[in-house]
DNA sequence: GTGTATATCTCGGGG
DNA sequence: CCCCGAGGTATACAC
């Protein structure tokens, strides 16, 4: 990784045109060839990038980023404060946990959580515009779609109505309900979920993860 | 700004939990207090990260970036190969050009680009749900509703149903039709779209500015 | 502050 | 390769 500290202007041309007037900055060059223009604020976001794959050609006072979509980053370096490289590696990467996989994950596990009696019928089920998260059946035997998301948002519901109005017209699904389950359902996402006829659950991640093996805490 | 290269591992608390095995990684610390861990690859994105505002308190071998909403991570420091502090000043920040807002305008100043004869009424033209990006009248006084976008996807298809339904109710716009407006407008858009009785046109941006200003080519 | 829409989104998975 | 969905999305802007 090559980290240079300059006094600099930067101009991107590619999905969109952007000029960066002069001014002292970090430009961050890693391993992979990709390139990041940093002011001293603003998140982690820089303020201009590219990519991997590169191509890099620099001379004393500008450097040239291209790549094979044919964006293009010209840097125009008037003052080098620092110019320093580092050998990284390759690193272990990240380990998450609690991202909507593994809520899904649960709730496949014990669907009762969603509704009495619920049984798992299989994780995403498909239909000709994507999966639906989890496809079930009630003690009845009707079909029940569920969409699971971590924020329910008025754009989760209408995912999940976009699936209902594919899995209604399967003979086999007719009828099937819709059951919108996240971890915090937002007041707007609630009301167009009501509007179309759609049940929403509010699921707690932790207790989930308790019910998950009760055995384990009974014995 | 600050930059150490570190032998660390790292733990993130918050919207979810995450950990990292302990590698050599660039730690940056802006001056507005956030901090970011990067490895030698993937493009801007860092490792792990903490946007301001964050308390930062520094052991010899502890970091811990703590913020007002209850997130913490915490740096391990097993190793530091390089430690450097330089001052960045104020950046005058990125300019900009086209992005949807600039499509929105090009097409405002001539809407016969998304069909014969219409005539732009008023742009972010309001609904209770939010503003239309444009609202157009037809030769025969049928109101067109437009949302522009700059890549056509399926969410926007949807925007743009919600802002029908709202508009249909009010007398004065009854009957309305709607056109989606992107640059490219993606298969599962177009399916969509014309599924639900909205036309989609697919716009050229360099021809639009070409055309904005027809008079400057003509003498 | 919430809610909504955008982003050179980034990133990963599946066909 | 494109398409699609998720994101600790971040960010700006209106209410």
């Amino acid at each position: 990784m090559r980290l240079v500290i300059a006094r600099c202007s930067v101009d991107y041309e590619g999905r969109l045109q952007a000029h960066l007037p002069e001014a002292v900055r970090l430009i961050m060059v890693k391993a992979d060839g990709c390139v990041a223009i940093h002011a001293d604020g603003g998140a982690y976001k820089p303020l201009n990038w590219m990519n991997a794959p590169n191509t890099l050609r620099c001379s004393e006072e500008q450097w040239t980023v291209t790549n094979p979509s044919g964006e293009s980053l010209t840097i125009h370096l008037t003052e080098v404060l620092s110019d320093s490289a580092h050998e990284l590696g390759i690193d272990p990467g990240l380990q998450k946990d609690g991202v909507e996989a593994h809520l899904q994950e649960l709730l496949a596990a014990d669907p009762t959580v969603l509704g009495d009696e619920l049984v798992l019928v299989r994780r995403e089920y498909p239909t000709d515009i994507g999966p639906v998260d989890l496809l079930c059946r009630d003690a009845e035997g009707t079909a029940v779609a569920v969409e699971v998301k971590r924020r329910g948002e008025i754009d989760g519901v209408e995912q999940l109505a976009r699936y209902l109005e594919r899995l209604e017209r399967d003979p086999a699904l007719r009828g099937v309900q819709g059951v919108f389950a996240a971890q915090v359902v937002k007041p707007q996402a609630r009301v167009l979920a009501e509007s179309r006829g759609i049940r929403w659950v509010e699921i707690d991640y932790d207790v989930l993860r308790g019910i998950e093996r009760p055995q384990m805490s009974l014995f």
